[in-house]
DNA sequence: AATGAATGAGGCTTCATTCAT
DNA sequence: GATGAATGAAGCCTCATTCAT
């Protein structure tokens, strides 16, 4: 219900545009990636002049570290949430995998820009830190399964990165038109990689 | 003098100086992105003048074309000279699988350049074909062994993508400096992708 | 509750703000000079809104207009004020350095701002005008002198501007801090200063 | 005889543009000072693009330290070279006297860029560390001077200030077209300008 | 072929000024 | 009157590309 903010403040307004802007700047970034973007487009495509950036942000170096922590902010706080902490593993890995797959599917430019673009020539050292907040907490759920015998013995991280590695795959192949993300494709890519961590002794 | 290097022709050494500024390029662009690189920087690094550059390439766009297509064939052929075509399935995806490490361990940058980085804004169509052999080339293995029954039933492109994107996951975090790549690890991913994609009938 | 200040008018209060702003501006162009200091600075350092000093001033060349008259006539005030009409031509002089050194001294970010840039870039005329008053007044002393003998016979003008520069140059070395302009300076500055002028027979 | 130099090699071309460009620039500098003055426009005057400054100079504020410097080596050349060592105190005096004065006549917006204006917002610690040589030049005269008695006691760096000032002041009455700088009026400065320091007893 | 100075359009950012609140 | 967000022209500087040597 957007009837919620009836009446909007003054404070609440710049909000909103800051926020037009930053939606403005995800959408140029993910397209043109960051030095391909000129500061001008995206005012342009913000619908506000160009020295308006200059009031949200001091450069357009701060305004992409905004962008990049509020949407890694918003899929960590989806995952978190619908983090299961007391069921079994493999259906807190499931939880995991809906959670950032959902998000991928509500907020794809957010997804695509966070994952598949390469950001270390301009990210500071706060959205550096954050980017590995997900990651430990996926390790942790991965260490805490190789403890039960239910996942891979060998590096935690490795198994970790092989399971994002592979979300990420699918979702450049959705978000460059190479598959199309039904509910079958994604049951199945989910099923493949609970077998990358699951530990499967063999038959006798 | 330039009589020190009697064993090569004229062209030979036009070439070389040619790869000279492919490899400053490469360098350039993995570290900062293409956008990110200034003509210039790549003629330092190289050695030459800039106007030089323009000798062999008509244009920064054409250049970074000329990277991308020398590496994606440097990969295709180590890959498809590893490739035992009448070998078990299992041996077949291992022997892809080496192939690729082996080159993402001989030219790391190579490799960061082609699958770390979002191309989109700036290949040209013939680059953007080349990208799709080695993945036509997996989804026929993939293809065949599911005809066979080893791999999972469901769609063939993206079981192909998941494996592509753990192993980039892995090579990411390699390049990023989280995982060491020695052979047990190496080892465990082959075989962790390698379920990814194994049929698994459930035990009974 | 604004009626803390009970015996000033409305009007006065306005006063107020407009001679804040301008010694907000004084202080930012003495410092940076006129093109070298932003609007915003102004009003920032005034402690009011941007928007609230082009209620009392057009533009900012307005403004740095009205500063330097503002101060110019101060000057100026002083120097009259304290002249005596009637006196010797050796304490009319003396006078007139007093109020100019008690004038730097009481206001040296004004007579800093006032002499020591160069402002032919934004004044308009009627600025231009007054700045010419202090130095036909003081040509008018030394024309009277030389017509009594006490002074150097030749260009008035010269002598008042070489009186006037010397007054100058020892305020820039105080103004940079070269020198330390006490009492025992500033008589010696004061002495040597009407040498300049005085007409000293060659002893026979 | 300019027919010294008939061959001009690449290198005294390139120094010619670059001598092009500080003279485009003084000319800018002196007129509008350093912030009213565009890059662009010290490119126009120089017949130049704007983009060639930045071979030669790697900033603005460079730009103006490199004209600082130029002519402020210049004149103490100028005033150094034209000093007797040995004559006495009252020739040396008329020596620096006209070696600043034909500087002044030869190079008039030079120096009115190097004394009639503000530069310490740009100026870099090089810059500013030149500036004092010719004072201290002037000062060890002075010092000398009054060792000997010829010149008043006290302050030497103020008796310095005020020599220099008045100077200036002269200069900067001619520049703005107050005065006419012929001769009878230069060596009626030049005396008057003595008195400032010399030592005349009172007589009796 | 090789050079690198030169170009000028375009990039990021600032800033004098306006105007809705 | 007072505010400060908004504007967009203009500022400094960069950079892909050209061309005389």
């Amino acid at each position: 219900m957007k009837a919620a903010r009836p009446t909007r403040s003054k404070s609440s307004q710049a909000s909103d545009k800051r926020d037009v802007i930053l939606d403005a700047a995800l959408s140029c970034f993910v397209q043109q990636g960051f030095h391909g973007t000129a500061v001008p487009e995206v005012a342009k495509k913000a619908g506000v002049a160009t020295g308006t950036l200059y009031h949200y942000f001091p450069s357009k170096e701060a305004m992409v570290n905004a962008v990049y922590r509020k949407w890694k902010e918003a899929i960590a706080r989806q995952v978190f949430t619908a983090f299961p902490p007391v069921a079994p593993v493999r259906e807190q890995f499931r939880a995991v995998w809906r959670g950032m797959l959902d998000f991928a599917r509500t907020h794809p430019e957010a997804f695509a820009f966070l994952e598949l673009h390469n950001h270390r020539a301009y990210l500071d050292a706060e959205s550096l830190a954050m980017e590995n907040r997900l990651k430990d907490f996926g390790a942790g759920i991965v260490k805490r399964a190789q403890a039960e015998g239910e996942v891979k013995a060998g590096s935690t991280t490795l198994l970790m990165e092989l399971v994002f590695g592979a979300f990420n795959g699918m979702m450049r192949a959705h978000w460059e038109g190479r598959i199309a993300l039904d509910d079958a494709i994604a049951t199945l890519a989910e099923a493949a990689c609970w077998d990358v961590i699951a530990h499967r002794p063999e038959p006798p």
